[in-house]
DNA sequence: TGAAAGATTACCT
DNA sequence: GGTAATCTTTCAG
């Protein structure tokens, strides 16, 4: 068991694309009837005030009301019909901006994520937004849910050393698609997309 | 009430 | 590297 507690809310820095960057390195912990899950957060995008890709662009809907909480909040939406996403939002109550976790390296309940992906390979356990989802078992009943407090889905900070962190364009958007307000950790065989996106 | 798009993945060649 | 699968949400009419 490693070192680790819950990240304080005080933490998480204002803007929306620092906060993509603070979260690399960081522990999501899930914590299951089976026992915990958890990983290194390795990838993440930020979806930024006025930016038309975000879902929070056109104002709260029934769907996206948990990107509107203020800071530290799991907003999980369903994908393609086929894959939960899980964010975490930021900025002040009513922005509606935050950032998608895309790809952990697994540590803890390794096994625990095999079953729920119905795979072996330990490199495609967690990488992908929708693949982490289903290694730790997260759907739209997390959706809401305070990620700064130790319950069934939380944010941890342990004593790992700073990554390297590369940064570039987002993956899988038609529109802003050229920001470059995706992050992630170089070198990591963890991280989505392919070989030419992580430099 | 209908249609279109979507922050993906898995499987094929 | 290309494409089908799959279904919810949102916006138009």
């Amino acid at each position: 068991m490693t070192i680790r507690r819950p990240l304080v809310r005080s933490e998480l820095p204002d803007d929306t694309a620092s906060l993509a960057r603070t979260l690399i390195g960081k522990l999501v912990v899930r914590e299951l009837p089976e026992g915990i899950a958890s990983g290194r957060i390795v990838e993440t995008e930020a979806y930024v005030a006025g930016d038309a890709a975000g879902h929070g662009y056109r104002g709260m809907t029934s769907r996206n009301r948990s990107l509107f909480l203020g800071p530290g909040h799991a907003y999980v939406y369903l994908a393609y019909g086929i894959s939960y996403m899980l964010n975490v939002s930021s900025e002040m109550p009513g922005i509606g901006t935050g950032v998608l976790i895309r790809a952990l390296e697994p540590l803890e309940g390794i096994a625990i994520m095999r079953l729920n992906r119905g795979i072996e390979r330990l490199r495609d356990l967690a990488r992908g937004p929708g693949k982490l989802a289903q290694a730790l078992r997260i759907d739209r009943s997390l959706d809401g849910i305070d990620l700064c407090r130790e319950g069934p889905l939380w944010l941890a900070i342990d004593d790992h050393q700073a990554d390297d962190i590369g940064q570039g364009i987002r993956i899988g958007i038609t529109k802003d698609a050229d920001r470059p307000l995706r992050f992630y950790v170089r070198g990591s065989p963890f991280v989505s997309g392919t070989r030419s996106l992580n430099p």
